[in-house]
DNA sequence: ATGACCCATCGATGGGTCTCGATGCTTTGT
DNA sequence: ACAAAGCATCGAGACCCATCGATGGGTCAT
């Protein structure tokens, strides 16, 4: 006997219908966003930045955090990669700042964590 | 000649006032719920359950997804463990649902995914 | 030019994550 | 009682991540 004309209605997947609400490619492309902001260290900084009004030096977080330097430069590239962050220079301070333009998606997440 | 002395605006930390808008302690489980969410598929599971009126038979996220059925089965215990999800059974099948009474903090984070 | 500072990058290390096959428990129908 | 199905758990393998010390490039004051 077949799994079928023994047990029609217990087929794997005929429970439920399953909508998939967003293609895998944008699940993808939330869940880097995500992964960007799943630390602790990096939520802080994120929603420093989205409250400050003027860029923040990368020396003030160094010194708030009780981590090493290279350790908040990693998280200051990871935020950067992620697009959620831009960096300027002046002198030899390094300035970061929420991006401006970020898509609206991306904006709600951020939002959504203060 | 101390650091002080000869440069004392360039001293770490002084270059602008940064305020930490949340406590370590809340970083920390905002960081958690994040993690929970940083991954493509459980991303479309949680944007699934988050507009299924009815909860959802296990069996069918494994017949969705081209994943074998204990990876399926692992991230619906991270969804579980991080409090987002709630299971129940009926019979042998096994139903999810997003769980009815997450803190507001959290749902405005579900909701900014979809 | 030299020294001091800021910051990014590199290499290493310990811990975590995703995935799978194998296994065991529970429930159901015969 | 027995076989089959759904699902969780375990153990293992490959991979990724957070953290650090060391290093190097760039900038400024002397």
């Amino acid at each position: 006997m077949t799994k079928l004309e023994v047990l029609p209605d217990r087929e794997r997947g005929v429970c439920c219908t399953v909508d998939l609400e967003v293609p895998a490619s944008r699940a993808a492309e939330i869940a880097e966003v995500l992964k960007a902001l799943a630390d602790p260290t990096r939520v802080q900084i994120i929603l420093c930045l989205r409250e400050a009004k003027e860029p923040v030096c990368v020396c003030d977080f160094t010194a708030t955090f009780d981590l090493s330097q290279p350790t908040i430069s990693h998280h200051m590239a990871k935020l950067r990669e992620a697009g959620l962050i831009e960096a300027t220079k002046q002198g030899i301070w390094g300035y970061y700042r929420l991006a401006p333009n970020l898509p609206a998606r991306v904006r709600r997440i951020v939002e959504a964590l203060a």
